[in-house]
RNA sequence: GACCCCGUAGCUCAGUCGGAUAGAGCAACAGCCUUCUAAGCUGUGGGUCGGAGGUUCGAAUCCUCCCGGGGUCGCCA
């Protein structure tokens, strides 16, 4: 099925009959950059060299003469210094995957990689204690794109927010919430905002949105902070959820850290004691993170007998482990990649496989307008709301501005850029490109002209423009799976700019719906498989594939 | 101070488990619409890959040091 399989396969058997077999020598098939050196290349024979202390231009020579691949897949193999050994695809191999997408449609892409293994991935999990911002949008984007690569790839997933909703900073949420209601009923004289830990404006609409009665009991003490914390909290996680769901981004679980408190959260104390893995220092207890890699150990039970945020940290992944899956994949936010190893180490002394637990950092984000950073508003605790964003630009340019970057790389986010609805704006360019083809298809439609999908004669297709663009079309499946094991979203809005590219030029080159019957039928085809698979790729991205524009 | 991330074209960034002449988008300039969407295409200019050493057939990629930017270092969450 798949051309590097074959390709792969034939380099290996090739290697076994010129008798240049060597041990734990990787075939690497890669995509040259330049299209002379062919569609496939592989650096193999220069890797061999070494090892045989031969000639690199000479093994790959004897490795091109001895590959022995069908007529159909390969038209040419040619070794070239320094020792490269190039292959040039054949036509039929590329034609075929016309007709092969078009009957693949939607699952085109696809394939059984992860073999059914489970992967969990938790992200976003900011705190209900205000509305979700910017860098939340932008986890939210990297962890549902790669949740669908894994689904893509044959994995089972399971996709969770962690909810830190339970502690002292809920009471300090409690605290506020209070004060907003004092001023809600003019009571709060002598009083600042100031003195409180979160002083955004929500939690007045909070205040002010509950019913009076209740509003008015909230200033009596006898209602404690951390009741009227995890009302404000609720409400909050509320519109986070609604948030998340207007995004598209899938949480199959919400898990409360609260549901940790105490029972899980002391077995998993009693396991690290149990494990010999902690000790007591000045009435504290203290986890031997340093014995897992650790730069310094860590305080999981303060001196007063309360549990570290740590160690509910410690009891959630503990109940991840316990919930069997293969793999959890965590996305962090950049001011806690100081948090890596010592999960990393707890998780080894709950015995979890070394790379069990796999953390992704996803990278500050700072909005530019006009070449200058966004500053933050004057007062204090009011920060760029996640949905002021989406009300702004749009769900389609965040998740895409989002997954062109890598996740763990800073990223300015050009605010400017993102509001036009121009040829300046990379979105559009893919979306185009799709809208396009569907116009395309609809004028073929309308003149009568448009035969079934799928049953032109591709062969029809020998363009260089054509052949570059199924060539393209060939890469997908690879570069999905590619995407998923790496927990790369931004190859695949690489690969969609490039698709479209490739679109663009085959457009401009060739008449799609022209005079002869059997040309037109075959482009018309190659149109939709093209279609096809950018709306996969956009699918991937959660980004909308519009028929017009 | 220790540790982590980053430094690639004017701007934003790909390329980083070592591979061929370092790429894309935007910006600049010059062309292309009487026929399927010009949100497109074609071309031009633009680089000591932060710097200096090292490793080797080969370094943007690996190692060391230095410079610059950001971050983290709590019995907070």
């Amino acid at each position: 099925m798949d051309v590097r399989e074959d390709i792969v396969a034939a380099i290996a058997e090739a290697l076994r009959r010129s008798g240049l077999e060597a041990d734990g020598v990787d075939i690497a098939v890669e995509r040259p950059r330049e299209a002379a050196h062919g569609d496939l290349s592989t650096p193999v024979a220069m890797s061999l060299a070494k090892k045989l202390k031969q000639n690199p231009l000479a093994i790959a020579e004897r490795i091109a003469a001895a590959v022995d691949l069908p007529r159909d897949l390969v038209a040419a193999v040619e070794a070239v210094r320094p020792g490269f050994v190039n292959f040039r695809l054949a036509l039929p191999v590329l034609q075929r995957t016309v007709p092969a997408i078009l009957a693949s449609g939607d699952r085109y892409g696809r394939s059984d990689a992860g073999k059914g293994r489970t992967i969990q991935v938790e992200y976003v999990s900011a705190n209900p204690t205000g509305p979700l911002v910017i860098v939340s949008a932008r986890a939210a984007s990297v962890g549902s794109c790669i949740l669908n690569l894994l689904d893509a790839s044959g994995y089972g997933t399971h996709a969770e927010y962690y909810v830190n909703d339970y502690g002292k900073q809920i009471e300090a949420l409690g605290e506020s919430l209070r004060f907003r209601a004092k001023e809600r009923f003019g009571q709060a004289a002598g009083e600042s905002i100031e003195q409180y830990q979160y002083p955004g404006s929500y939690l007045t609409t909070i205040a002010g949105e509950a019913d009076e009665e209740t509003a008015r009991k909230w200033l009596e003490h006898t209602v404690a902070s951390a009741e009227l914390g995890r009302y404000a909290s609720n409400q909050l996680l509320a519109s986070i959820r609604r948030d998340m769901q207007d995004f598209g981004a899938r949480f199959d679980d919400y898990f409360l850290e609260s549901t940790l408190h105490p029972r899980a959260v002391q077995a998993a104390f009693d396991r690290l004691v149990a494990g010999g893995h902690t000790y007591q220092q000045d009435g504290a207890v203290f986890f031997r993170s340093t014995a897992f890699g650790d730069d310094k150990d860590r305080v999981i039970r303060k001196a007063d007998g309360e549990p570290t945020y740590f160690l509910a940290d410690i009891a959630y992944h503990a109940d991840k482990l316990a919930r069997g899956y293969d793999r959890a994949v965590g996305l962090l936010g950049p001011d806690h990649h100081g948090h890596v190893p010592r999960m990393q180490a707890a998780m080894a002394a709950l015995g979890a496989a070394p790379d069990w637990l796999e953390i992704i950092m996803v990278g500050w984000v700072r909005l530019m307008e006009g070449g200058n950073p966004v500053s933050m508003s004057k007062r204090a605790g009011e920060f760029i709301a996640m949905r002021e964003l989406i009300d702004d630009v749009g769900v389609d340019v965040a998740k895409y501005f989002f997954l062109m970057r890598r996740a763990n790389s800073p990223l300015d986010f050009d605010l400017t850029l993102a509001r036009k609805q121009s040829d300046e704006n990379p979105v559009y360019y893919v979306q185009y490109a799709h809208a396009r083809i569907a116009s395309v298809i609809r004028f073929a439609e309308e003149r009568g002209e448009a035969a079934a999908a799928g049953k032109s004669d591709p062969s029809q297709l020998v363009a260089p423009e054509e052949r570059a663009l199924m060539l393209h079309l060939l890469h997908f499946p690879v570069t999905v799976s590619g995407a998923a094991e790496a927990r790369e979203p931004h190859r695949v809005t690489t690969y969609a700019q490039e698709l479209a590219t490739a679109f663009h030029q085959f457009y401009h080159a060739c008449r799609i719906v022209g005079e002869d019957p059997a040309l037109s039928a075959a482009r018309l085809d190659l149109a939709r498989a093209t279609k096809v698979v950018l709306k996969n790729a956009l699918d991937l991205l959660g980004v909308t594939a519009p028929s017009s524009m």
